[in-house]
Formats: C-alpha cells, sequence, structure tokens
DNA sequence: TATTGTTATACTCTATAACTATA
DNA sequence: TATAGTTATAGAGTATAACAATA
C-alpha cells in the first residue's frame, strides 16, 4: 500500500464526491502499478518501453529521447544501460556529432517494442472499457484539455528543489 | 521539471490522442505540484492538512488518521510533529487507550484548517473552470467511477516490495 | 565556451525493524 | 500475544556536480 496519494478524501466508498486531487492521484497511481505489473510480465518498464518506442520513430540520440520523456539524462543513461542489458538496444556513435550517442533498437528490441506496446494498449483498453462507453471518449477529451492547458506545466515545488550538493 | 510522468508520450502539443496513462500522470502531477505551491504560501503540506481535516471531523488517533489517508504510521509521527511544530494541533492522550494519543485541532489549527480548505477548493475550481461545463461532471464521475471499480486498487508491484533491512 | 554522455554521490521520501508502553 | 506510537535507518528513486570528449 504506497501512500502515493497522501491527502484529501481517502476512503472512496464512503465519499459522495472525492475531490479532484485524490481522484487523478488515485487514479494514476493504481493504473501506474497495474502498467508496472503488466510490463514486469514481457521483463519491461515503462521507461524502457517509452525509449525504445522513441528510439524506433526515428534515429534519435539519448539527450532527445529524454527531453521527450522528460527524463534527466543521468536517468537516461540508466534506461539504455537496461536496454542494453537486455540485448534490446545498443549505443551507436552518431555519425554528424561524435559526443552523441544514437540509440539503435534491435531486431529483439524492435519485437519486443511490438509486445510492450500491445500490453500498454491492453491495459489501457481494460480501464477505459471499465466505463460506460458514452464517458470514455469525453474522459480522454477533458484530460487532454487539462493537460494541454491549464495543467500544462508543473508550477516551481516551493521547498521541493533540490539543494546543492554538499563539497 | 521532476519526472514525475516518466513514459509514454511526452509532447503533448504534437500528440493526437495522448493515451491514458500519460494524461493521469500528467494531470496529476502538475495539479500537485499547484497544490503544493498554494499550500505552501500557507505554510502547509497536502498531509498537514489531510490530517488537520481528519482530526477535526471526529477524535481520531494517529493510527485511525493514518488509514483513512493511507499513509503509514512512521509517515504519521512526521506529519504530526509538524502540525505540533507550528502549533496547530496537540498530542493528546487517549481517555481509553493509554498507547494511543487523540490528535487536538487547536484554535489555530482550525483557523489553519478553514484557510487552507479554502486554498484547496480554489485550486480544484481553477482546474475544473478551464474545462467547458459540460466537460466537469462528466470528468469528475468518470474518474470516480474508475477509482471506484476497475481502478479501485493497486496491484502489487513487481520488484517494489520493499526488502527487510539488513541486519 | 557550451554540450553529450558518464560516473559518483547527495538528497528526499517512505517503509522496515526494533523498541517501549500498554492492551 | 498483539497493538499504538516512537526512533533509527535502509532502500529506491532521482537529480546535482564534476568530468572527459567533442562541438
Amino acid at each position: 500500500m504506497t501512500s502515493l496519494a497522501p491527502a484529501f478524501s481517502g476512503d472512496i466508498a464512503d465519499c459522495p464526491s472525492p475531490d479532484l486531487s485524490f481522484l487523478l492521484d488515485h487514479t494514476s497511481h493504481v493504473l501506474r502499478t497495474r502498467m508496472a505489473a503488466a510490463l514486469a510480465e514481457v521483463g519491461m518498464t515503462a521507461r524502457m518501453h517509452c525509449v525504445l518506442v522513441k528510439a524506433l520513430e526515428e534515429e534519435r540520440t539519448q539527450i532527445q529521447i529524454a527531453e521527450i520523456g522528460d527524463m534527466d539524462k543521468t536517468t537516461m543513461v540508466v534506461t539504455v544501460d537496461a536496454l542494453e542489458q537486455a540485448g534490446l538496444a545498443e549505443r551507436r556513435p552518431s555519425a554528424t556529432d561524435r559526443r552523441a550517442r544514437i540509440i539503435a533498437v534491435t531486431d529483439a528490441g524492435a519485437e519486443m517494442a511490438k509486445r510492450s506496446q500491445a500490453v500498454v494498449d491492453r491495459v489501457h483498453a481494460e480501464a477505459l472499457g471499465s466505463l460506460p462507453e458514452e464517458l470514455r471518449p469525453v474522459l480522454l477529451e477533458a484530460l487532454t484539455l487539462l493537460a494541454r492547458g491549464h495543467l500544462a506545466e508543473p508550477v516551481e515545488s516551493p521547498a521541493g528543489a533540490r539543494r546543492a550538493r554538499q563539497v
């Protein structure tokens, strides 16, 4: 019971109308655990899947993929290490920039991307499929509007900004 | 740019139909940063707010509030410490169980709970208010159905279970 | 000088373990 | 024996700093 939904109305069964924070926190957290469990069955994580897919679309460097997936470049290193160890991707020198590494997906990686995408699609379909049909498009529409509009950008964390390292 | 949305379609502007995982992760993450920033202005965190509200409703022990808010009891200790230091709540011995501590909200705490609840309501109203009026109830309805139904309970994390401590 | 990628590590968060005191 | 609360700390995750190679 990881408390990723740390606040507001906890007991949804009793609650006539839980608030937006609780609803978004709870549903995203649970969906994430379902996704992680489903991807783990094929030996993948959500990050590995994301990198694989973005690397397949076109030739991209680590930094480019990190930006797309909103990861730190150091997190990217760890993820690419995992993909390499699993034989799903390789680092190749860029032809145009000798500092940069192209993430090349192996045949096994391309195969895996298909499987993991099927897993992702299945998990999403199961969640949406549990809703009355008329609610499915409006849920996606409303969330998309929020994600593009009022909830597009995180605001600065008040005390959360990581301090500089002690030297 | 905390990467709490570590996967799937990153660039929402280009994406015709971002997937449910991205939408829920992104919106919940950004709403959380907005809530944290707004509550920080009155010196509160979401957890402190949650504990204060639940302690005000009726006489409750730390464990009871921890269960409602889905927190670990050790996390609860830290939160109550913060509330005590801010003069918003006090630990009082339970009349019926000398092991247990009732979380008693001070006058300042009750005042603060009003203010922080107003902050919470405002942040939610701003988010919902950014949507076309007809989408607001259906968004809440769809999320509530998911939170009570298919996405009610987290599934076990594959490798996530914390290991026993090294002795 | 700025940037890509790497290593090393510091910071935050949260849960486990062990403990005290009660039940 | 089991539970409420506490302390201390381990483990996971992630970002900062410093660095090497290159732009």
